[in-house]
DNA sequence: TTTTAAGCGAGACGGTACGTCCAGTCTTAAG
DNA sequence: CTTAAGACTGGACGTACCGTCTCGCTTAAAA
């Protein structure tokens, strides 16, 4: 390690202005201009740690957590599990500074495709790995129909409970109960 | 209606020259600049039509269209109905523009409320409104599971579907079987 | 003419703050964002109208003047032109804007040609072209000695001038006499 | 004298490539960051050596030489000495480096009144101080018109050669001889 | 020999300015 | 009397350098 090193209170203050400026204006309005006088830093000084407002965005929404993470809680029963996850993610979703920052980083995908492997490696190393093996233990103990693909089911999740939230916020009290029968029972009478 | 009237072709060149720059630049790249330079047109011609680059898009995409839209066909079955409607959500939002505008308009949501009602008025008036009906006949033929709320669905479909397409578009292919069936059998064994 | 004409106040005001910094605070220490602020403008509406500093600053010093510049004065014998000719210019060259911009401008002929070519011929113009038939005239009438070439008798005023305000200004007031002493006799003893 | 003795490559290296940079780029596009970059350097390591690119420019094409350096060739006549200073001044100032230092020091006067000082000294004791003993010699010797400031010819010649090799080189090749003639004899008929 | 002061490279950092792009609003002439 | 184009303010962009700083490592003379 050369040269001066990196002092760890500015790349703090940075994401920490940066998830204040969300929540409070939204991303579109978010400049790194204005996160980097929020946290008394200059400008070159974000640039040195991040290539572009995405970037910053999502370090600061995603950060790279370990184990720590909320991942799949194991209850009595995958049903059990299932709940806790629609829950799960309404509550983190609905949170101003995550639900301001997805679907931008999302809509930046299309300009940035480091963007889009970075947060989609994230993803899968954080939470579909775990829910892969999830599923295929419940699978083995038979209370799981076979051939469930865990991968469609995290999107089924986190998809239906994004959308609700951004298109119809109102019901976000109602959805999650609703959401979790159908994807136990499915539509169809048995 | 007094004055100069309006060059229709200046509107159809407009939309033409949006949903061009949509599909190679996605949103964030697109500029009302930008359009009305492709357009061959000054920038206040555009501001005259729309407040924002987020109602130009959102008209360029969604258009106000009245009956002839997609929406739920009516097969012999509603499990049929609900796996046609997976496939024309895979279809339609993979078309480029829509990909590229559909989160990028819902990151506006926050800073802009009329957006956000007009969006989801169209969809409301549209879609849902429809399926409400469709869902209905279902459950009084006994096919659906009472209890069922045609909303959650749609957002299920949609939302996931959605979600895919933007977070791991590789797997768009084999997508659209599996969601069905989860949608229409649960995940739990029987 | 279409669209919104320029506002001529404009024009003024940014030449203006430009010669006030100038004399102020030197060359360098010349920005256009200074300039800008100081004439209540937006730098972009400075690059509109003039492509770098440097081009702002000739203009701001050098204008494109018509007829009604100083040059050449007609007096009883050529002796006596010679003597107005060097006092003017230890009076121009001696003003702060003045002697501030012409060695800086001269400097940025390396990295910019086309203000070479610009500078050049609006002295060419102005003042060459008039010492030239003077000199001529002079010549005709037996006062000067026949070869005697205009633009090196101008370079020699010019550049003696200009080099002594820049390097040892105490001696200003002293050294218009001997140049001129020493143009129109030489230093050899008769 | 502690500690680890200054690298002399270092020096040579800077200023090697200081001179190479001013003679591909001019005074303005140099940089001391670029000067670094070329020498293999640190910029604090040029920062521990020089103040300010000036000064480095200063020290790069005026170094501090001794007594080895072109001035005042004693030849048969006096007329001799000035035709022979004129012509080394324009091959001196022809130097790209040189000129391309000359007009762009002299602009940093303004802000950097040591700097001024610096090279008004440097000139006036390694010229200045042997052109004045040589002209009285001249005068003594009858030569030379008694009275002949020797400052005055110093910044005819130097401020002459200058001005035109910045305006018009062009006609750098014709210049020298045309000057001589002019400062010998003077422009009026005899 | 072991200090120990300086040289040096690397990089961080707060600044300032750059030149550009775009957003919106205005002013004017054309239709 | 609206449409349409250029001028204009203002904000932010991403970059280049500046000059200073903190490190860690190297070098060689002094202790």
């Amino acid at each position: 390690m050369r040269g001066r090193p990196r002092d760890p209170r500015v790349e703090e203050a940075i994401l920490r202005a940066t998830l204040d400026l969300l929540a409070e204006s939204g991303y579109t309005r978010l400049s790194i201009e204005a996160v980097a006088r929020r946290a008394a830093v200059s400008r070159p000084t974000v640039y040195l740690r991040w290539r572009s407002k995405a970037h910053l965005v999502h370090e600061a929404v995603f950060p790279d957590m370990t184990a720590e993470e909320l991942p799949v809680p194991a209850n009595a029963t995958f049903a059990e599990d299932v709940r806790h996850l629609v829950d799960g993610a309404v509550v983190y979703l609905s949170r101003p500074e995550v639900l301001a920052a997805t679907p931008a980083l999302m809509a930046e995908f299309a300009d940035d495709p480091q963007l889009h492997r970075l947060m989609a490696a994230r993803l899968d190393d954080r939470i579909r790995a775990r829910l892969r093996e999830h599923v295929a233990g419940a699978v083995a103990r038979g209370e799981v129909r076979a051939g469930l693909d865990a991968d469609v089911l995290l999107d089924a999740i986190t998809g239906s409970v994004l959308f609700m939230l951004l298109i119809r916020p109102a019901d976000a009290h109602r959805f999650a109960g609703a959401l979790t029968d159908l994807l136990l029972h499915g539509l169809l009478t048995p």
